[in-house]
RNA sequence: GCGCUCAUAGCUCAACUGGAUAGAGCAGCUGCCUUCUAAGCAGCAGGUUCGGGGUUCGAGUCCCUGUGGGCGUACCA
C-alpha cells in the first residue's frame, strides 16, 4: 500500500533529521495493529533500540509526534512498550472509500506481458474423478484466475494420461463381457461406465488366479480365502486353512503374484498393449470407443465444477517425445550412457541422486516425456512460467525435471515452478481404491448439492425462483461449499476431509460467505425500489463497522498480488471470509435504509455495493459463483 | 539406510514470514428474530504450539537434538 511507503519514508526522515541515523526503509518493521489497541498501523520499534538512540517506548513517542506532525493521513498514535500504534484519519478512511474504481482495485499489472501456462487436472482415463482431482482442479483452476487478474497472460493445460496398461485392462474387461452394452444402454455416466470394466478386471485376474490354484490342486475354499480374504473377519477355522495353503504353495515355489501375472486376463492385457502400440486397427478403435465415453463423462464433471481448458494434450501423442532432447544432452555431456545403452544423469553434485533417463530398450519414460513436452511448450508458446500443479508425492521428480531443463541451457527452466499440494485424507485416513474408501467426485457434488437444496427449502429467501432457478442456486452454492472447503487449506498442507462435515453450511465456509452476498444484494434492491437521496461523501463519522469492513478492502490489491506470487488461492480465501465477517458485524450494527439520515444512507449504500461486488471478485477467483438471494 | 516434509484447542484450519495476551469455525454451553436475509450476531468455556536444548530485547515461526506421522529414494506413472 503506499500509505506504508510513506510511513517508512516518514520514519526514515525521522531518525536522519532527530538521531543522525540512516536506516534502509526496508527494514523498518510494519504491520496492521492488533484490534485489542486502538490503530490502523503498528511501527515496532524494538529493532530501533540497537541504534543507541534510546528506549524502544522513547523512540516510539518521537516517531510518533513526527508522523503526525507530518504526515496528515495520521491523525493519532499510541504507544505500547516497542509498539507504536499510529490511527489514520477519518479523511484519509474517506479519501481511500472514494477514491476506489472497481475495474483497477480488482486487478495488477504484476504479470503484464507475461505468459504463463498452467498444466493441472490431468486424469488418467481409467479412473474416474475422485477427491484428490478436485483438489487438483480447483487448485488449478483458482491460480489461472488469480494469474489472470494479475495481468498474466494464462493458457490452462491439461494432460491426459489415455494409454498404457491400465486402460488396456479396461478393454479387455469391455471385450470379453460388454456384450454391446454402451453407457446409453445401461443409463450411467459414460466415465463411470468404462471404470466399471477397468474394476471388473480386478475380479477377473482373482477369479483366475484361485482356477489356477484348483488347477494346481489346492482346495478352492482356501484359495478363495488367499486372495479374497484380506481386511476380513475370519474364523479360527479360515486362519488355519489359509495357513496351510500358503505354506504348501511355498513348498512348491509358487508364487501368487505370479500366478496373479500369468492370469490370461492379465496376458490379454499386455498382449493388448503390444497391439495397441504396433497400431492394430481393431484395439486403436475399441481404445478410442472407451477414451471417448471418459472424455464424454469427464466433460460432464468439469462443467459442474466451471474448469475449463485452453489447451489439452493426450500422452498418446506426447509419450514418444524427448528423445531429441535425450541426443542432444548426451552431445553436450549432461548425460551418460551406460554399457547397457541406458542414459543416465548424474545429479549427486546437486545433492540428488543417479537418474534414468531413458531405459536401456530405448524406450522413454516419464521424466523423458516430460522433458520432451516442456521443450514443445517452450517453442509453441514462448511461455515466461510454466506451473505444474501435482501432488507433492512428486516432488522429488520435479526437482529432478527442472535441474534438467537447466541442464540443458534452458533459460525458461528458471520459470518453471511445481505447485506442490498434500494429499487429501479422509478421517480414517489415506483413501485406497482397494478398500473401496475413495470418494467419487460426482458422488460428492451431489451430496453436497443434496445438503444445500434440504437447508434451502427450509430456510432460503427463494421467492419467485423458476424451478430451475431452484436448481442452479442449490448447485451454485453447492459447488462453491465444496470448493471453499478446500481451497481454504493451503496448498502445501496435507489436509483431512471429512464428508460429514462438507456438508456443513455453517461457520467459515463457502455458503457463509455466498449468504453475506446474498444479504447485501437483498439491501441493495430493496434501496433501489424505496430510493433514498443523500451523498456519500457528505457523511463523515465512521462506524467502527464500517472503518473495519474499509479497512479489509484496503487489503485486497496486495492479497491479489501475493496470492498470485505464493500460487495461494487459501489466501484469497481467508479474504472473502473477513471480508463476510465484517460485512455482517456492520449489518448487524448499522442501518441502510433506516439510517441516521439520507447521507449515512447512500455512504452504506455504497459500502455494501463495493463488499458485495469485492465478495463477488474474491470468490469469482476461487471459481465460485455467488446468488444474488439464496 | 539416506533425502524431503509435517506435528498448533476434542476435531478441521489460521497466525501478515522473528513481534503485543497464539486466533477462527465445528462440536459443547448462554443470550438475540413484530426493525434491511437467524445459512446471521453477541458471549462463555477450551492451549506447556509433540519433548529437550540453543540463538534473540522477543520464538508456534530460525538452529541443534529426540519422538511420532507422511512422501520419496523404480530402466512405474
Amino acid at each position: 500500500m503506499k500509505t506504508e511507503q510513506k510511513i517508512r519514508a516518514a520514519v526514515v526522515q525521522c531518525l536522519a533529521d532527530q538521531f543522525q541515523k540512516s536506516v534502509d526503509p526496508e527494514t523498518i518493521s510494519l504491520s496492521e495493529t492488533r484490534k485489542e489497541f486502538p490503530g490502523d498501523i503498528t511501527v515496532t520499534t524494538f529493532p530501533l533500540a540497537k541504534l543507541g538512540i534510546g528506549s524502544p517506548e522513547k523512540i516510539g513517542e518521537s516517531l510518533g509526534n513526527y508522523l503526525r506532525e507530518n504526515l496528515s493521513e495520521v491523525s493519532e498514535f499510541n504507544v505500547v512498550k516497542g509498539f507504536l500504534n499510529i490511527s489514520l484519519s477519518e479523511a484519509y478512511w474517506f479519501d481511500f472509500f472514494h477514491s476506489i474504481k472497481i475495474e483497477d482495485f480488482v486487478r495488477s499489472e504484476v504479470g503484464k506481458g507475461q505468459k504463463v501456462i498452467v498444466e493441472f487436472s490431468s486424469p488418467n482415463t481409467n479412473k474416474p474423478l475422485h477427491l484428490g482431482h478436485l483438489r487438483n482442479n480447483f487448485l488449478g483452476d483458482s491460480v489461472s484466475r488469480i494469474l489472470a487478474a494479475n495481468g498474466f497472460e494464462v493458457i490452462k493445460a491439461c494432460l491426459y494420461n489415455d494409454r498404457g496398461i491400465a486402460i488396456c485392462k479396461s478393454m479387455v474387461a469391455f471385450r470379453r463381457e460388454a456384450n454391446g452394452a454402451t453407457p446409453g444402454s445401461t443409463g450411467k455416466k459414460p466415465d463411470h461406465f468404462v471404470v466399471d470394466y477397468y474394476v471388473r478386471f480386478a475380479s477377473m485376474v482373482i477369479e483366475e488366479t484361485i482356477a489356477e490354484l484348483v488347477n494346481l490342486g489346492f482346495e478352492e475354499k482356501a484359495a478363495t480365502l488367499l486372495l479374497q480374504g484380506k481386511g476380513k473377519d475370519l474364523t479360527e477355522e479360515d486362519k488355519a486353512a489359509l495357513g496351510q495353503i500358503k505354506s504348501a504353495m511355498k513348498e512348491r515355489g509358487i508364487e501368487l503374484d505370479q500366478l496373479k501375472e500369468n492370469t490370461p486376463a492379465m496376458k490379454e492385457a499386455r498382449e493388448m498393449l503390444l497391439e495397441w502400440e504396433a497400431g492394430q486397427p481393431e484395439v486403436i478403435a475399441l481404445w478410442k470407443k472407451l477414451n471417448d465415453w471418459v472424455y464424454e463423462g469427464f466433460k460432464a464433471t468439469y462443467e459442474r465444477i466451471y474448469v475449463t481448458f485452453d489447451h489439452l494434450y493426450y500422452e498418446s501423442q506426447t509419450y514418444l517425445t524427448g528423445n531429441d532432447l535425450i541426443a542432444e544432452g548426451l552431445e553436450k555431456g549432461v548425460f551418460f550412457t551406460k554399457e547397457d545403452g541406458s542414459v543416465w544423469i548424474d545429479l549427486t553434485a546437486d545433492k540428488l541422486d543417479m537418474k534414468v533417463v531413458r531405459r536401456a530398450d530405448g524406450t522413454s519414460m516419464y521424466i523423458t516425456q516430460d522433458i520432451g513436452t516442456a521443450e514443445s511448450r517452450a517453442t509453441e508458446y514462448g511461455m515466461n512460467k510454466s506451473v505444474y500443479v501435482v501432488a507433492d508425492e512428486q516432488d522429488y521428480h520435479f526437482k529432478v525435471l527442472f535441474l534438467i531443463m537447466k541442464k540443458l541451457g534452458r533459460e525458461w527452466a528458471d520459470g518453471m515452478y511445481h505447485l506442490s499440494y498434500g494429499m487429501v485424507d479422509l478421517p480414517s485416513g489415506r483413501m485406497k481404491s482397494r478398500e473401496g474408501t475413495v470418494v467419487d467426485a460426482d458422488d460428492l457434488l451431489n451430496v453436497v448439492r443434496d445438503a444445500v437444496e434440504v437447508e434451502t427449502q427450509e430456510k432460503g429467501r427463494i421467492e419467485g425462483l423458476s424451478d430451475q432457478q431452484l436448481q442452479e442456486l442449490y448447485e451454485m452454492i453447492g459447488v462453491g461449499a465444496l470448493k471453499f472447503f478446500i481451497l481454504r487449506v493451503k496448498p502445501d498442507k496435507r489436509m483431512v476431509f471429512d464428508p460429514e462435515e462438507s456438508v456443513n453450511l455453517y461457520g467459515d465456509t463457502g455458503p457463509f460467505v455466498s449468504y453475506a452476498h446474498a444479504r447485501a444484494r437483498s439491501i441493495l434492491r430493496k434501496v433501489d425500489e424505496m430510493g433514498i437521496g443523500g451523498e456519500s461523501r457528505k457523511y463523515a463519522s465512521l462506524a467502527d463497522a464500517e472503518k473495519s469492513v474499509l479497512r479489509q478492502i484496503a487489503k485486497y490489491p496486495d492479497l491479489l498480488v501475493e496470492a498470485a506470487q505464493k500460487y495461494d488461492p487459501s489466501l484469497i480465501a481467508a479474504f472473502a471470509l473477513d471480508l463476510a465477517k465484517e460485512f455482517n458485524r456492520m449489518v448487524h450494527e448499522v442501518h441502510v435504509l433506516r439510517a441516521e439520515n439520507p447521507d449515512a444512507s447512500r455512504f452504506r449504500y455504497e459500502l455494501s455495493q463495493l463488499v458485495a461486488e469485492l465478495i463477488r471478485h474474491s470468490m469469482g477467483l476461487l471459481g465460485i459463483k455467488v446468488p444474488d438471494q439464496m
